[in-house]
DNA sequence: ACCTATTGATAAGC
DNA sequence: TGCTTATCAATAGGT
């Protein structure tokens, strides 16, 4: 790196394979920091000293959520994980459907206080039932509120998507017409080969997939 | 890092953005691997591209052990091993979900004939039962689909947004640079008000709500 | 994929 | 552990 190249294998001056390690581990976090910003992964680290301390990090969520999906992929059994009783919180933007999170929330959390208030011991089947039922109602939504949601954002973006070739559309026109005017006097007007437009119809199935 | 600064950002431009990726991963597998060496650490790097491909690392032996080793520090549950489900399927692309589809409409039509074909009538409960976990098994899938499906709209897109506003700024530019050569022949320039940027964060949530 | 100007990381030294 | 600096390594942009 500096001062006389390295060679790979471990530093036999403890002292030295000390520094060596706070350094290069802060770079290499920083470095997993910045690829997971930069080109939106998601990254688990975990690094255990020679001397057996623990150093993580993870990105867009817990290191038990990389490890669930690194399970998931390599196919091993996921660990067990008590279900997240805490509310998640959404920062979204005056979104009426925020109220209506808020409220199943509040919906959820009474059934987890009935729940651990009265102990599954003391419920009766009955109970049980309500509750199985409630859960289901839940769930359901929220998974229409998310579904919900990303219509919203692809429509949202669909809308950006038509203003931004409006803008595109209104630059060229102005580059030509000022071509016409000074012909003699602006010869980068005929080059001007950049893309102004983009596939359309990329998913034209997708009417029959939300449907 | 070269010829010119980088952003702490998520690169828009999506083919630079898959450049940066390869590039910088490499880059980061290879730190580990020197850490690891150097110092004598053990170490367990996961690395989800934004597409979904998984990329590791681990050092020391396997990331199981890694994983296993992490848990007692954490204390949490350790991952029981036996019940590997299914083989999961790898992240799918539009092309591979639209086969898993249609293989999926295939089963619900068994499914629909062997109800209709035999009346329910004639149904054990067994049968009922068969019936009814088919079914559930295909909703979800179904649901997963849908919500990839979404998801991968989002993010093609996001990149059109991407390269639509890097056109723009091209355009702009191009403008510009001809009212600066011909200021008083080109007297529209000063006016160009059209709107050239867009709000952007407009869904910081959805991650959350998606997760 | 390969090339190179730059920036970023870091080994030594203190 | 922190700071400085000489030097090497990583990499962004271009071909």
């Amino acid at each position: 790196m500096a001062r006389g190249r390295v060679q790979l294998k471990r530093i036999e001056n403890p002292v030295h394979r000390q520094v060596t390690f706070c350094k290069r581990r802060a770079g290499l976090l920083k470095k997993a920091k910045e690829l997971s910003i930069l080109c939106d992964a998601e990254i688990g680290l975990v690094i255990f000293s020679a001397h057996g301390k623990l150093y993580e990090l993870a990105t867009k969520g817990t290191m038990q959520g990389v490890i669930e999906r690194y399970m998931k992929f390599t196919g091993a059994a996921q660990p067990e994980e008590p279900p997240t009783t805490e509310p998640q919180h959404h920062p979204l933007d005056a979104k009426e459907e925020a109220d209506v999170l808020k409220q199943e929330i509040e919906t959820l959390q009474k059934g987890i206080s009935y729940l651990f208030g009265g102990g599954i011991g003391t419920m009766t089947m009955d109970d049980l039932h309500v509750l199985e039922k409630n859960l289901e109602t839940w769930i359901y939504h929220i998974r229409s509120m998310k579904m919900n949601l990303m219509l919203q954002e692809i429509q949202d973006l669909r809308d950006k998507e038509g203003t931004l070739k409006a803008a595109n559309k209104f630059l060229h026109d102005k580059i030509l017409e000022n071509t016409t005017a000074f012909t003699n006097f602006a010869p980068f007007a005929t080059d001007s080969t950049y893309p102004l437009t983009i596939q359309d119809g990329i998913f034209p199935a997708l009417g029959n997939v939300l449907g």
